[in-house]
DNA sequence: CTAGGGTTAG
């Protein structure tokens, strides 16, 4: 019964005390015990034994006053320890951690190993003879190499007793899913089959989960319905995979079948099951059904846990509610949670596409200042914001930081640049939208259509008729086409540019868009001439063949160049087409109290024709002897549009002026003109009054 | 970390 010493001893483990140390006496009946660990050298414990005999009297309660007792000699001391010492544990903590430290590194050469056996079972002998199964398991759940792992697992099988064989097997599922191999995984379940191996819930949900990571949500589903077949019953953590692989497959409805399953077959649903219906509510788009879980999850008495949050946090992001974003993160910190990473992604992503820049700027600060890296993707998510809100010099700020990243991993891509393009291009900065894009094809990104878009808007902003052609005749260089939004763009570069250059830039919307070159012909030329009505039916034709998302600027823009060409009648036909489209809703309203115009997202051009009409609307009240509210308004929003100094409200203000119409800003209604009746049917009556002088 | 669920997005 000689100790051993730890010097002769390999640094992998000889018993299996383990796991079993405090917790098994019957076990302590056969096993003697040996600490062969150099553990501590301040203690200079070489090796610590504890007999059956001492174990009895130790645990005895009676010696409690005398919680271990120590054998010092001169050349070695031995620590007599009490197995139910906070001494104790700590030793069994330490010493596990050393071989599982020790196992670890086996795995790591197993996962570099040549994929034959002969190199495996070399690697694996360096375990000794006296391997035990919880070896194998902690080995094998720590490879990612599933063809070493499964010369692991035979190599297991031949030199144990296992007297689990399904838990060796379940691990090594876990290697195979780790390496996305369905395939491979299949296999071994048939192997199992073969040696008489009976599958358990754990390997069902590995298998099943191996599907869904793969996916092959379909595979999850036909793995979870043969279950029953091998006297499973599918328990709470298969439920919850399979919610997973429901959702993943986007049948929403089963995954809610199965949670309404679960919960009536009173599962305990915890947490994480929870963050998965949060998700799969979120991926469908179902956003109030992400707070009903939610709600549901606290009143089921589930504490929820920073999966949950940040599946909410997203969901809310996605949902652009960054303001319940921010409610819930709160909570989240209130309740003692430190945001992970995927918290603060999650932040920045549902502050940036709402807008809410300064909550995304100190949610960039706090990562910054925790040593957080950020990835490209969140980088491109601030740059695009500040592009959106016109935040030219955080972005410049941001993408410097960006470039001088640490890990170099963060260099910009050209999703980067576009941002930053765009950036320059709105904020008029030309010779820096230009040297941006040098960079950026120093960097070895060609231009794409954003960032054509942004340098047409630049150079249409700058008065740059030439290179704003150039710009387009890159388009086709590059293999690109003119879509929707370049080919808005170059229409609004038409309402800003003079008559005499108009012809060069039709040129090039003729080729975007032959309908829309046609159209603008019309104005322009005035020797085209069509028969009565033709004008409205090409607009109406030509708004009905552009998405939904651009048709309100080209009717914006169309309606601009009437205006800037003296058409009148034209800019009232094309809004008239607009109204009947319903690409603009709601622009007159009328209540009891008051009648409104509202001029919110119409260009200046379309906003005076709306104005026009409007006038004429309640011209045609006045002779027909209609009674005028005791209020009338018109709202401009409150005018402080993002790179134009002057927005709609400044500009409106000017031209009420000049129709000396009595409407006076509100002093506590931002965006809106205010008159009375009497104010306003007295200016109408005195206009009237002028036009019959005038005829 | 200790046989099973989720986790980085435009």
């Amino acid at each position: 019964m000689a100790s051993t010493p730890s010097s002769t001893l390999s640094p992998l483990y000889e018993s299996s005390i383990f796991c079993n140390f405090t917790s098994s006496q019957s076990f302590l009946s056969h096993q003697k015990f040996t600490f062969p660990l150099k553990l501590h050298s301040k203690f200079c414990i070489r090796a610590t034994q504890v007999s059956l005999q001492e174990q009895s009297q130790v645990s005895d309660p009676s010696n409690s006053q005398q919680p271990y007792r120590k054998a010092v000699s001169s050349s070695k001391s031995k620590l007599w320890v009490n197995p139910k010492s906070p001494r104790a544990s700590e030793l069994k903590r330490k010493s596990y951690d050393f071989r599982y430290a020790s196992l670890v590194k086996v795995a790591e050469s197993l996962d570099a190993c040549n994929p034959v056996e002969e190199d495996v079972f070399n690697v694996l002998a360096s375990l000794g003879d006296k391997i035990v199964e919880q070896d194998a398991v902690v080995t094998l759940n720590n490879m990612s190499n599933a063809e070493t792992a499964l010369l692991a697992l035979k190599y297991f099988q031949q030199r144990l007793k296992l007297s689990k064989e399904v838990i060796i097997y379940n691990v090594t599922l876990k290697v195979l899913r780790k390496s996305k191999d369905l395939d491979k995984a299949e296999k071994v379940f048939e192997e199992m089959l073969e040696r008489g191996v009976k599958p358990d819930n754990v390997t069902f949900s590995t298998i099943i989960s191996c599907a869904r990571q793969c996916n092959l949500p379909e595979k999850a589903i036909e793995w979870f319905e043969k279950l029953p077949s091998f006297g499973c019953e599918p328990d709470d953590v298969t439920y919850s995979v399979m919610i997973d692989a429901y959702g993943k497959a986007g049948n929403v409805d089963m995954a809610l079948n199965l949670y309404d399953r679960a919960r009536a077959e009173k599962w305990r649903i915890d947490a994480v099951t929870f963050a998965t219906l949060i998700r799969i509510y979120g991926a469908a788009g179902n956003f109030d059904g992400c707070l009903n879980v939610y709600e549901e999850m606290k009143a089921l008495g589930v504490k929820p846990n920073m999966t949950v949050y940040n599946s909410l946090l997203d969901a809310m992001g996605r949902a652009k509610r960054p303001w319940q974003a921010k409610n819930i993160y709160g909570e989240m910190l209130s309740n003692g949670f430190q945001p992970s990473w995927g918290t603060y992604a999650s932040l920045i992503r549902a502050y940036g596409r709402a807008r809410y820049s300064e909550d995304a700027l100190k949610i960039y600060k706090e990562m910054k200042e925790k040593g957080l890296e950020l990835s490209v993707v969140l980088y491109n998510t601030l740059l695009a914001m500040c592009a959106d809100v016109g935040l030219t010099d955080e972005a410049v700020n941001i993408f410097e930081e960006m470039k001088g990243s640490e890990s170099g991993t963060c260099q910009p891509d050209s999703w980067t640049y576009s941002s930053l393009i765009t950036i320059y291009s709105c904020s008029g900065k030309v010779s820096e939208a230009e040297s941006t894009l040098n960079e950026m094809m120093e960097a070895g990104f060609d231009p794409n259509i954003f960032v054509l878009t942004s340098l047409i808007q630049c150079y249409g902003k700058a008065g740059r008729t030439d290179d704003v052609v150039r710009t387009f005749g890159r388009l086709s260089d590059l293999g690109l086409s003119a879509d929707e939004r370049f080919t808005g763009c170059l229409l609004n570069v038409l309402t800003q540019t003079a008559k005499e250059d108009l012809h060069k830039l039709m040129v090039c919307l003729e080729k975007a868009n032959p309908k829309l070159g046609y159209m603008v012909k019309l104005l322009v030329d005035e020797e085209v001439v069509e028969e009565e009505g033709a004008f409205k039916t090409h607009a109406a034709e030509l708004l009905d063949c552009v998405t939904m998302d651009v048709r309100k600027a080209y009717c914006n823009c169309l309606i601009d160049i009437c205006v800037n060409l003296n058409q009148l009648e034209r800019a009232c036909e094309l809004l008239d087409v607009g109204l009947t489209l319903n690409i603009y809703t709601d622009i007159m309203s009328r209540t009891a109290t008051q009648w409104s115009l509202h001029l919110k997202s119409l260009s200046l051009g379309a906003a005076l024709t709306a104005l026009h009409i409007w006038m004429n609307d309640l011209n045609r009240a006045l002779e027909s002897g209609e009674e005028f509210p005791s209020l009338l308004g018109i709202n401009t929003g409150h005018g402080k549009h993002k790179y134009s100094e002057k927005g709609l409200a400044g500009v409106f203000e000017s031209h009420l002026k000049e129709l000396n119409a009595p409407f006076h800003e509100a002093p506590d209604k931002a965006g809106w003109f205010l008159t009375t009746k009497v104010a306003a049917t007295s200016w109408l009556e005195s206009r009237r009054a002028q036009e019959v002088v005038a005829t």
